[in-house]
DNA sequence: TCAAAAGTGTTCCAATTACACCCATGG
DNA sequence: CCATGGGTGTAATTGGAACACTTTTGA
């Protein structure tokens, strides 16, 4: 909160100083999607100005009276057109040096007045069920893609460490939250749900041990329905138990 | 990041609206203390000018050019005359109405020229050693002072929110990262870090199981020394374990 | 009949819990 | 001699890990 340590009375000069120095906020998004095998999460292309780097995590300033989930929100919600999206703050990122680095330089150039003013931002991760998206819905379709979690390439500004914090925050929160369940569709069968959570953590599970732990922790609740049309013995579905909360 | 997601072209509007809506960015922190029995945490009081809530955590506002971690050290070397503190960051607050409850308006009043300006602010929390530090060193000796973690006052602002993420944080970290050290002298005994974490997770231990688990997985390592002084049995002393890493 | 994923139980080991008494010191 | 916290071991339980074969479907 501001100038609460400074009690004793340089309140004045806070004031003034901040008229030089006051940076712009921003929030970021790693949006993370699950295809049924792989995790992906969505990057924007920018525009050739001949910067060295030309992918980069979504996001946009601050805006109006919004906070800072709903700035978040809006960003998903001009990306991929849909809204109620899991989302989740992981960081704040606000070194003076962020967007200075001559691999931006080219790009910001073209889009800002002075392309070295400080900019802090907010980091969110977000959770998609790619059987919702329709990518080519998007306004931006062209400058957005899915892109393998696990190969990412070089990104704007800060925007790999951003990256790496949110895919660490997700996987806390599947394993304290159990988020999962916001990358599978409405109904789906243990095996997917493995497949989320192997390709999260990047790890693989005994199919016996996992299924006995989602049933015996209440994470799903069975429904009277088989899947159809598989070319192998159709799995049980089942739901995610929303009586069950997690710590 | 900035205006990334609207590579389409309204990046004009976005720089003028942003000159309208520039919101002040500030550090608060939570900062924890362990006197030997109970869990505190550094509170400050505000001059009287008749607000309802009069006790806050401190903070200042982002200054030049430091990034955000240097600004929250900053804030707690100007509260207690200590570098190097353990420091991390646990989220951030900026909704637009945070700093506009009529409970903290008489106050904003006396130290900013437009009191409902937006400001989102970067939460901390820290960990001192209270052995290391003397309050009345601080030059706002009057003004700060430790309170129970468990008996917190409203608080001007989110800072009760706040403050309850500083503390949810802290239990993670010391769950995952063992910060307890932190908070204990160089030299403790085994009773002295149980206490920590009882304290820290508001929960008690059985002193073999602990003891056992402390030893086995070596968090610490024992000294050639012992207590002196007490009025008991004299306990083995022991350091952190700083070779041993936590994941 | 084949390929592909679904489904199912038991054993072993590690980790956690519960639990009670004697020890060394200073006052 | 007494109050205070230090120090110790074992048994029971729980949870996680390892492991292989049969089933059902559509092609």
């Amino acid at each position: 909160m501001f100038a609460l340590g400074k009690v004793t009375g340089t309140l004045v000069s806070e004031v003034h100083l901040w008229h030089m120095q006051n940076p712009n906020v921003s929030v970021d998004c790693a949006v993370f999607g699950f295809d049924g095998q792989k995790l992906n999460v969505l990057l924007i292309e920018q525009e050739d100005f001949g910067q060295v780097c030309r992918f980069a995590l979504p996001g946009d300033h601050l805006e109006g009276e919004e906070n800072l989930d709903e700035a978040a929100a809006r960003v998903l919600r001009e990306l991929t057109s849909l809204s109620g999206l899991y989302l989740q703050q992981c960081g704040t990122f606000g070194d003076p040096g962020r967007v200075k680095d001559s691999k931006d330089l080219p790009w910001l150039s073209h889009i800002r007045k002075d392309p070295t003013t400080r900019v802090i931002t907010v980091a969110y991760f977000a959770l998609v069920k790619m059987t919702d998206f329709n990518l080519s819905a998007s306004s931006f379709a062209s400058r957005v893609f899915w892109h393998d979690a696990y190969e990412i390439p070089q990104l704007a500004f800060d925007h790999n460490l951003i990256y790496k914090q949110a895919l660490q925050t997700l996987r806390r929160e599947l394993s304290d939250l159990r988020v999962g369940f916001e990358l599978l569709p409405h109904k789906f069968t243990l095996g997917q749900m493995q497949a989320v959570y192997e390709a999260i953590l990047n790890a693989s599970f005994d199919k016996r041990n996992f299924r006995k732990k989602a049933l015996n922790d209440q994470w799903v609740l069975p429904l009277d329905e088989k899947q159809t049309g598989v070319v192998h013995k159709p799995a049980q579905l089942y739901q995610r138990n929303s009586e069950r909360t997690y710590s």
